[in-house]
RNA sequence: UGGGGCGUAGCCAAGUGGUAAGGCAGCGGAUUUUGAUUCCGCCACCCCAGGUUCGAAUCCUGGCGCCCCAG
């Protein structure tokens, strides 16, 4: 088959490499699905020397048949033919231990903080952009290109750098889970669905002949069966699953629950009690397994304190505090307006509306505007750092909220 | 054992003769490469037994249960 020139003009183009497409050889992280196996076969079709590269993350005992996953059984599979298709060579590697300790884990870890994690995160900056880029490098790669929807771009400043940018599908960016992407792991990737629509990606599938072209687009935690989390958690750590209360903000114990593994803040479902209009989860204090609920309103906040900031921005961090921003607090949402605040070492980000269900574990990340092509300036995990009344078991945060005039007990910060 | 009130889904609750609002909780689905959110859909023959009526959650009678006031 035999791709529109200007299509393959534009591939090569955002590859940005240096050498001719013939001399330069690029790995695809190939993980079975629709996405990753067009760029493989764009990348072949442009004439760059393609390497496969597909990471068995997981059991492939269980998963095995799971739709919508990837990284295991079914998809090594597809991923494999994709590549006897498109006649590349193609590596499976054994990531499973390493996945365990630095995904799931991790992920597990979170909960018992009270936090609620993303384990796609942890795996883009862990596995993906270290293992696998460093695998890359020594299997003599230029660049290691992946599947994503974000865009990158070489800077103009001559600093030999490259921007992570937002990309032309802003339904499918996916610069939410890559913020933690490090100013040298950029540098090296490539990410040749930056420019095209979802749309367009299938078209192409279809065009390569690609037997994963109708195959459905990934959901779901990937090494989760079956979607239910807890029972991962409940095998890794089972105090995740204590019993604990159920406390209104304004103190009040309203039920039980069967542990705070089930809870993120922000939640209304599954709570399983009741007070008239809809409660939320505002607050889970894993010390004392309890999980604070409120009103909506209740869930409004403008600071947002950080940990763990990944920094993209042009100078450094320490002297960014003031910059104006966009940040976004989840995937699915366009980013909002905010500023960010580094003061002795800790990084903040000061909404300038309040935004609601601001959740500990999950990503805040830091964009230069809204909109396609945008830079992606980095981003962090929201932190715990709510405080609680000793005396009533009332809560506020920040000051912000005040629900009770008399705390004293400050902790866990 | 005098007086008064009440009994509608798991909870709150509207409906006083015309064929059961709404909210909370719950369940299902859509959206989503995290978790959530959001959205859509589902969810009661009205304490029981008789009676009046073309027709009763609504009226009458009798039970049963609960609450309050009084002593």
């Amino acid at each position: 088959m035999r791709l529109p020139d200007q299509l393959l003009k534009g591939v090569q183009e955002a590859m940005e490499l240096r050498p001719a497409p013939g001399q330069t050889r690029v790995v695809v992280a190939m993980s079975g699905g629709v996405d990753s196996s067009v760029v493989a076969g764009l990348l072949k079709s442009a004439g760059y020397e393609v390497i496969g590269i597909t990471l068995q993350l997981y059991d492939h005992g269980e998963a095995l048949r799971q739709k919508g996953a990837c990284c295991a059984g079914q998809d090594i599979h597809d991923a494999r033919r994709v590549a006897a298709n498109l006649n590349i060579p193609h590596y499976v590697l054994d990531y499973e231990s390493r996945f365990r300790s630095a995904v799931i884990d991790t992920f597990a870890e979170s909960y018992i903080r009270g936090e609620t994690p993303i384990p796609c995160v942890s795996c883009n900056h862990s596995v993906k952009f270290v293992d696998l880029l460093q695998m890359s490098r020594e299997l003599g790669a230029d660049a290691l290109a992946t599947g994503h929807y974000v865009a990158s771009r070489a800077r103009t400043d001559g600093s030999g750098h490259r921007d992570l940018l937002t990309p032309v599908d802003l339904a499918r960016d996916q610069s939410y889970f890559l913020y933690s992407t490090t100013q040298a792991q950029v540098d090296f990737l490539r990410f040749p669905l930056g420019g095209l629509r979802k749309s367009e990606t299938r078209a192409l599938a279809e065009l390569f002949e690609l037997t994963v072209a109708e195959k459905p687009d990934s959901q779901d935690i990937c090494f989760v069966p079956k979607g239910r989390y807890q029972d991962v958690i409940a095998r890794l750590r089972p105090e995740a699953m204590e019993r604990g209360e159920i406390v209104h903000v304004d103190g009040r114990v309203l039920g039980e629950h069967d542990g705070i593994v089930n809870f993120t803040v922000g939640q209304r479902r599954g709570l399983g009690v009741h007070d008239g209009e809809p409660l939320y989860v505002v607050h889970i204090n894993p010390a004392t397994r309890q999980v604070f609920v409120g009103a909506r309103s209740s869930l409004l906040q403008k600071r947002i304190a950080l940990k763990t900031v990944n920094w993209l921005g042009d100078e450094p961090l320490r002297g960014a505090g003031g910059q104006k921003l966009y940040v976004k607090i989840r995937s699915t949402r366009p980013p909002v307006a905010a500023s960010l605040s580094v003061e002795s070492g800790e990084t903040a980000v000061i909404l300038e509306e309040p935004e609601e269900a601001v959740s500990p574990g999950q990503a805040c990340v830091f964009y230069e505007r809204p909109g396609s092509g945008a830079r992606v300036l980095g981003g962090g995990t929201i932190a715990r750092e709510e405080v609680l009344c000793g005396k009533t078991g009332g809560w506020r945060r920040n000051a912000a909220i005040q629900l009770e005039k008399d705390c004293s007990v400050a902790f866990e910060r």
